[in-house]
DNA sequence: CTGAAAGCGCTTACAG
DNA sequence: CTGAAAGCGCTTACAG
């Protein structure tokens, strides 16, 4: 039942020439002749020969595979950046292994073990919310397997990296805030130890800073920045005496359970209150109002980590220095923080 | 600089014992002494070896790497059935490659043939929208390669498949739509060649049917279901002299555009018009109205699909028999159908 | 321009 | 319970 698959041994046992030769052909050797070639791609064809990528894998160290880790897949923002890289990869010849670390450090331990053992030619990663050690991902660099960081980078580790300008998107933000004549802007923050949100956190700072408004403690709440803790939080704001007359949330998700509690305590947005949001994730624009946000442009992240990879991968054990690019966030302003 | 790669062969000689032993003690045979199996596992640790997949499976002939196709990753339903799949089948120790079609016959036979060369132990794909061929997909079944098709599937192909039952899913949203009241119910369908859209349509039908509703041509607009789609749906909708009263979208993306319009255009939803969708997109839930919609349980299809992929490989070439596999469709009702 | 040969690092019948 | 040997299907220096 079971078709023998076809080797480069029965095209070269059908052309009477030997393996090696067919090998050269089939990846167009320069100094082959185009006779054999013709011949040797005629015959490759005639018998649906199908090269086999593990043997190639195995012979010459390079399995064209590139390993992605994000918290989850069907993060938007992540989805978006997983269909960047794989644009980006696949049109060199790299097909991409996704996994998925759930935000916990086993299993991002084990993903590089399975990663390690695949040899796959590089890692793209977006670390776990919770990884504050890094002694896996060092593991990589000790075995020379190329390594990118995108959105949740770590500093100084010698790798290049890609991310936004958070601290930009957060100062623009909240400097637009303030130009609506926003005074007690609030700040859904999420937790400090990730570069991403201290630096959200540092730009919302220095937007007030530059506005002399006092920055108060009272205004910040830190969580995983959910949905449900866009509730919460909001709902913690609502319990102050003086309530802010707008909300920086650091990620979309948040921001929408802060728009549904306004809803729900007929809270007019954006006249009562402005929302704004980071991400730019699609539905910020379906909702009604929609909600301002950083667009990250996730997936050009997409495309730039694949770049970075695929530059890392080529200079391999030659002139390798990493590149941290930063990307300019833009701010899409919707009906949540201005009244048009 | 670069560090030589420890090898089975190290660990035979650092134990004085041939690679076969150690090969076995490692995969835990079970004729094989506890001592042995003991100091082979406590000098790979030591080494630091990590086994090389890539040889093992050259040699074995299992990959452990399976293929996954969708349209695109970033679709959220899509992301979300990645989720469950990679769950499901790396918890059996398998890998996945994401690849992406862009609902384009050429990369989707592009893909096939590179998933074919990596000798991945299996595809699990979803058809892109204009495939209406499935050479690439016979070429599969020829060289043996389980596959497993979900959502959009091909009927009769042989193999196992899941996806959620669209005729009930439209049946019920239809009928909840006519409880409520609605006399003239349009349809945003999608292309009939696809399996899903044709059931759609058809529980549409039987559900007007049921009701002695009489089934009017000018009340169906079949489009590609994107959010534009739903737009130029709906103003189309608006042109007709006598109007609908509601619209059920095959797509949440359609229920969106279609919301959009119907806010611009002051009608009130769902007082003058009732809206429903399809897939139960995050999103839906966000909107205000929030938008009702046919849950598609994407998450569980993943697990579902993976399932059947790993029974398929098991059974590989044995007894096996394809299963497809039809999950119920749940209505979740919001404000855009019904008035609480 | 082409060939002979070695080897990538495993696994797996086969012996004993 | 352990060993010797072959081989998965390629690629790549090395010759000529």
């Amino acid at each position: 039942m079971k078709k023998k698959k076809i080797t480069l041994q029965d095209i070269a046992k059908a052309l009477n020439i030997t393996p090696s030769a067919v090998s050269k052909a089939l990846s167009d050797h320069p100094r082959m002749s185009q006779n054999t070639k013709d011949a040797v791609n005629k015959m490759a064809e005639e018998l649906n020969y199908k090269p086999n990528q593990i043997a190639a894998a195995l012979r010459s160290g390079q399995s064209k595979l590139i390993g992605v880790i994000v918290p989850a897949a069907n993060i938007s923002f992540f989805s978006s950046v997983i269909r960047g890289i794989e644009e980006t990869v696949n049109k060199a010849g790299y097909s991409v292994i996704l996994t998925q670390s759930d935000d916990s450090i086993k299993k991002e331990e084990d993903i590089i073990n399975t990663l390690l053992a695949t040899r796959v030619d590089g890692v793209i990663a977006a670390l776990g919310l919770k990884t504050k050690k890094f002694g896996h991902f060092e593991k990589l660099k000790e075995e020379n397997v190329p390594l990118v960081f995108f959105d949740r980078i770590i500093k100084d580790f010698g790798v290049s990296t890609v991310e936004v300008d958070d601290y930009k998107g957060a100062f623009d933000a909240v400097g637009h805030l303030i130009e609506q004549g926003c005074k007690r802007i609030a700040h859904l923050a999420g937790h400090s130890h990730m570069e991403l949100y201290k630096n959200r956190l540092k730009g919302y700072k220095a937007a007030l800073r530059d506005s002399s408004i006092p920055f108060q403690k009272e205004l910040i709440i830190q969580s995983d920045l959910h949905l449900e803790d866009g509730r919460n939080g909001m709902l913690q704001l609502l319990e102050l005496k003086d309530r802010p007359d707008a909300i920086f949330c650091s990620s979309d998700y948040a921001a929408v359970g802060v728009l549904q509690i306004a809803r729900e305590n007929n809270i007019n947005v954006p006249k009562e209150m402005m929302i704004f949001g980071f991400s730019n994730e699609p539905f910020t624009s379906y909702l009604d109002p929609g909600i301002s946000s950083v667009d990250q442009s996730s997936i050009i992240m997409g495309h730039t980590a694949g770049e970075l990879m695929l530059a890392d991968i080529k200079s391999s054990n030659t002139d390798f220095s990493e590149r941290n690019i930063v990307l300019n966030p833009s701010l899409i302003i919707r009906k949540s923080s201005k009244i048009f």
